[in-house]
DNA sequence: AATGAATGAGTCTTCATTCAT
DNA sequence: CATGAATGAAGACTCATTCAT
């Protein structure tokens, strides 16, 4: 990668860029199918025209993007609740904490932006092997950091599974009673 | 007339069952919104008026009456789980074996019954209100079940609580990955 | 006519009687086209079914009764007009102030109620026929008063028409500016 | 470019204006609520979305616009009865004239453009507002001929009011009775 | 690179009517 | 006589997408 592109890359495209974090947003919130391309473009403040400039394939590219972005989004909160932990478990203590902001700062009732825009999305197998992909990228991230805490590769994939569906579950629970406290507490199930 | 029939016979409506029963499975698989009711009353092969006959409000109350239905087949497993188990360690992994071979019986895909019907619907206050309310449901059979082998108060409702989570995070995972292992591996981290 | 039928006419029929009312009503605000047909059963507070018993035609049958009957409450508000009147002009003020009362305890929007039910409905050339049907009626209830206060065979039809036209188009200028005065200044036009 | 030319490249909308014309035509006949879509869209031969692409309100806008067409066609048909006129009174029997060579020229059975449209539609205070508005402007119109021929403004205003009255009144008439000598006859009455 | 007009298949819902009881 | 369950055509409207510019 040269430098220009560096630049370029940074350059900030900010039509594309809006249209992302639109469509991350809304559907997160209603799902792939619960969000027309319409409230998208308002939502983005984006012209008609501009989607498929940016997305050729329309609303699974956005879709895609969007997931990616979001999940790119959640593993920085990752890896900064580990960062400066002492231990594996303080990490994962700090990211449950960092969640359960997220939570109240979202609706409170938004759903995981991964498996709401890609698990009922058109039955493409393109979606699903995008959210595994996704998925595996969280894991890997998890994993690692418990590897750097020493723990034994079996037991390092066990705990950032573990840790996976324990935000998961939990993330739902909070969903359902509307309460982010639900994600506090689950550090004490590990 | 025999006991059986008698039960049969209370209502015997055999259309409004059929639009429930395919209301909720298609819901479980493509969301809310990703249900049309074309498709729905061709799954359910019921003539296009019927829906508003039985649903005067239409698809948010077929909705609610499918996750209803959904949430009282998953307190059927989970009655059956506990129903002969020596503990409730053993009705739990019965449990999610259960569950397992439930998820590879469907598509190895389909979501939460309950959240992929009414979390990503018309952002209804009812709704929300309803999923919370069948989720409790669940949470005080699972907790009947600990108090009945002995739990106090207070662990029976945590118990329940982890035995949530676990399974609805697992789920998650199982479906990332399609397969159903994660969900008999449950157990293990309770 | 047997006196048993005096009788039995005089019965009332409530159910009839309230579609008859009902329709009448809002066919004169709405329209024909614009009533549902489960609006009016439910204004009727009628039965679904009972609406093809008493009339087999259906919604065409009730709108021919309904602007029958509010034909014929006209033609008595006509005769009541000129019942005590001393002149034909006198006479035909009065009916111009019965309506502007009219108009007001209506919501000063409403139609014709002939016009509305019959004009717009299906082009059905029975509605045409009975319209005018009904409004010839009318004309020759005016025309017969003008007679007998002594004015010619020709005289009377011109006059029968000019009060029928001045109060045709004073309601629509009265509905147009929700105004009763309109119609309370047209004998000035006589 | 001729200026001709320039005026109407200002907007040259065919599908649009096909789409206001239908509208004003069958709203014209069968009311509001009795002309459906559908049969709209095909007699303006305009593909489905495009109604929603010129009238993001749909009907509502579109019957609005069709209403200021017809009522802009009939201010032209009131200048120009007035145009040559050596006399109000002139004027208006010439207006009376070409009014009922128009009720020839239609089904004579429709309505008045703008009550056929924007009274029976939905009981929008809009439509209301929109009729009176229109109907204010025809008389403003009138009012103007009359002040031009040296009526005083009060008497100016009063002819307007009565031939609109006698207008209205005479249309409705003439439908009745499919004649459209009611209306030749009218300026008699003035 | 960027756009807004245009499109027709699709959405959910209501309609007037029939039918068995 | 009276009724409410049942129905499919039609209702208004939104959808994701294409296209010419």
């Amino acid at each position: 990668m040269s430098s220009y592109d560096m630049i370029d890359a940074e350059k900030p495209r900010p039509t594309k860029d809006r249209l992302i974090r639109s469509a991350a947003e809304l559907f997160r919130t209603r799902g792939y199918h619960g969000v027309g391309l319409n409230d998208l473009l308002a939502h983005a403040k984006a012209p008609k025209g501009s989607l498929y400039h940016h997305f050729p394939n329309g609303k699974p590219d956005l879709a895609m993007a969007a997931a990616t972005w979001a999940s790119d989004g959640l593993l920085r909160v990752v890896a900064e609740s580990f960062a400066g932990a002492p231990s594996f478990s303080e990490g994962a203590t700090t990211l449950c904490h960092k969640l359960a902001k997220l939570f109240d700062m979202t609706n409170q009732w938004d759903g995981c932006p991964i498996s709401a825009t890609l698990f009922v999305g058109p039955e493409n197998a393109e979606f699903r092997k995008h959210a595994d992909h996704l998925y595996a990228g969280w894991l890997a991230e998890v994993r690692d950091h418990a590897l750097r805490f020493g723990a034994s590769e079996e037991d390092a994939l066990k705990k950032s599974e573990h840790l996976f569906i324990l935000i998961q579950g939990g993330w739902q629970l909070a969903r359902a009673r509307s309460d982010s406290n639900v994600m506090r507490d689950l550090p004490n199930k590990l």
